[in-house]
DNA sequence: GTGGTCTAGACCACT
DNA sequence: GTGGTCTAGACCACT
């Protein structure tokens, strides 16, 4: 007789994958609302508790959104992005992801979205890029590194967004995610122009010069990567593991 | 008046983002175990059912590993790739994310890829891809579809584990993890001989000729991604949600 | 591992500081109109409901006050000494404050209160408390213990006024008030005359004979306070809990 | 024919009030458990958001405590000595309490404490202290404001504990409460060495010269109260107001 | 001994 | 009125 290995699912799991399945088969869709807890633990015949956790780990997840108050309850939800940023920066911080990596596949990935965005890229589109300098220049001028730094790392987003490609934008913006704890710790890039480099990377848009606004981005990158890995082998610890606050 | 959106903490989110900022800062670090359920409800001074919800968070994120029994405990996890596979798999599900986008973010990394690899493929890389087209051909001939889907994922896997960069690995993992459904069901291309374009490939590859073996992936996938498109129009609805089983 | 403990902070909880610390910094003043409930609620993004419970809250420590109708509104209260009087109020009825500890400080600090009138007493301020010995006489004389008591514990008011100093004011007050109870319900003092008591005291007011008018106020609450006692270990019970009416 | 002028009782208040009056009489004391919110809005006749705004004032001034879960409800509280230190500072935010008040009332209760003290000191009460300054010693030499400056407060609440006398506590408490601040921006008094007379003091008091002893704690905290006077005149502005963080 | 599950009951929040 | 959140304490299952 052949028997299969026993798998005990627990209990949470067992529910949670019900639920994920209905979803997968689109019986439930984004903004659909779940019976109550209390009924769900009735149809599964499990505690509430048992449905809670499954719950949460699908909200946590991003599959579900759990809303309290009278016309709250449990939905489906219209996704959640930083759940993938989540889950990439617990594989940054435990899982053997090396700051070298993240940096290399950030500039393998942000140059395939340049290149997209070469071929898509309007007035408007590139207004939101120069309107995103122009404020990055001043807080630079106003030593105002915490908006420098978020402006910066908000034009790499743009760029993202500028694909039209929402898979890309979730991934671009997992990884700046973790690249940002970076930047604002170890302070700015002082051996080269951010603005300056920024400027001519959108004249070459600008001209559909899609090569060098390429290697413009490519250079300007690895000179932000080196300032970020030099800062960490300066701190002497840490590979796995930010810089403490 | 200035006044800012009321964000009131749930008990367990506390507690996920104390244990979380302490694996940030490495203090905890992969492998190290924490006190027991019954310890933390009352360090954290907070019942045990608080403690376990911020517990399967954090699992479902792959920040943490439950583990029953004597030597059981609470174990910060090693990193677990799938949590971003899932997290991109409930984007697609519910979160807006179309088929399209899918295969062009996968077409655009897994070019970054292959640039990536042609730099350090070295013999006993270009092994492994050709042990694996040889097996993959076996099973065509033999007619077992279900076999060559998974070899021809497994390919592709393979491309994005010899850049060694693990980044690109679980986010390759991650897209790849949501066409393999299509693939099963979609059944095999019938437009074009995979088995030959991997020959091609490879020989590309091996002779250096990077440009060529980019064209020769690109021209492959753009006729599968078509192929899965294709199918999906051919069922005429649900962008949103998948075939059904 | 160090782990602290868990806070949640309920909703109101998170209104009510951020509207304090508005206060505190100086944004708000005395007399500042705030939003109506409906826009709190929306500027806070919760329902009107907590916003109320956070109003009310303020407003029964006295940082608040809210009018009805069509002038009305939520206003930045411009103090409320009786809030303090409650809360010191609460800390006797349940909080282990006995009869003995409230008599005790309440002789202290009206010392000193006088040590301060005494420096700074002009010909108004006595007409003041003259006045008061006086209306005491005639209630005494007419047999109205009520205003006796009233007048009697205005008596020890007037002297914390005299020193200008609010704080001063507000504690007396606080003590005066619990005190009250007391007065009025356990009979006038009989071991002692009260109104020549006052007499020798504002004597030596008018003197300029500080150590003197000391030496009478503390005879003369020494008197009070064992009539007090004595009245409560005659009740028996109670050192907590007030006598009932 | 008298009418007494009609006092609407808002329905909150009705039920704290009828609340208040069973704690004043006795029949509810610290610790009991009062009947659940729908229970009591039942016995009221009002609705359940008038009872919870109720018990919400209720817990603000300290006579109530309301407990989540299974073990939950409303209970009357063992009183919160914090409810009058928040009350106090309401008066300094906005009830023209100023700063110049506020130390002159400190000035002479605490020298009352002291005279207090002195009379029932015994050397388990001077190891406090001396322990007190032996740590706030330490932390000037390291350097540590912070923990200087909670030392340096803690040394005076440590003087009102050892009276016994919670009244005195709860009163220095208060008004510590709103000094602290200051203290913390305003940085160390440097025309003085603060530990050098704390061990004048303590040899004072070991010597039972309470003269003395009260000598050096005026000359002491005139010359902290310079200090804070002092920065609040340089900033200009905020009589009413703290100075900003 | 430790995680997994369960129960009953209460507050918290929203409309 | 409805539903989410939290609690205390118990037993079960596994190693």
């Amino acid at each position: 007789m052949r028997l299969t290995e026993v798998k005990t699912q627990r209990a949470f799991e067992a529910i949670s994958s019900q639920i994920t399945e209905r979803i997968r088969r689109g019986d439930l869709r984004a903004g659909d609302r779940l019976p109550n807890e209390r009924e769900l633990a009735q149809a599964f015949a499990v505690s509430r508790h048992a449905v809670r956790e499954a719950l949460r780990s699908m909200e946590s997840v991003g599959l579900l959104h759990l809303r309290k108050g009278a016309t709250g309850g449990v939905f489906v939800s219209g996704g959640r992005p930083e759940a993938v940023a989540e889950a990439m920066r617990g594989m940054f911080y435990v899982g053997g992801i090396s700051l070298a990596e993240l940096t290399e596949a950030r500039l393998e990935i942000e140059t395939a979205v340049l290149r997209l965005v070469c071929g898509r890229l309007d007035e408007a589109g590139l207004a939101l890029l120069e309107d995103n300098v122009a404020a990055a220049e001043r807080a630079t001028e106003a030593g105002d590194n915490g908006a420098k730094v978020t402006l910066n790392i908000r034009f790499h987003e743009l760029l993202a967004t500028l694909t039209g490609n929402t898979v890309l934008v979730v991934v671009m913006k997992a990884l700046l995610d973790i690249l940002r704890e970076f930047a604002q710790r170890v302070g700015p890039v002082t051996e080269m122009d951010v603005i300056a480099s920024r400027r001519r990377l959108l004249r070459h848009l600008r001209a559909g010069r899609q090569d060098s606004a390429v290697a413009e981005l490519v250079r300007s990158l690895r000179a932000v990567h080196r300032h970020y890995l030099g800062a960490l082998k300066g701190r002497g610890a840490a590979a796995p593991g930010m810089p403490g606050p």
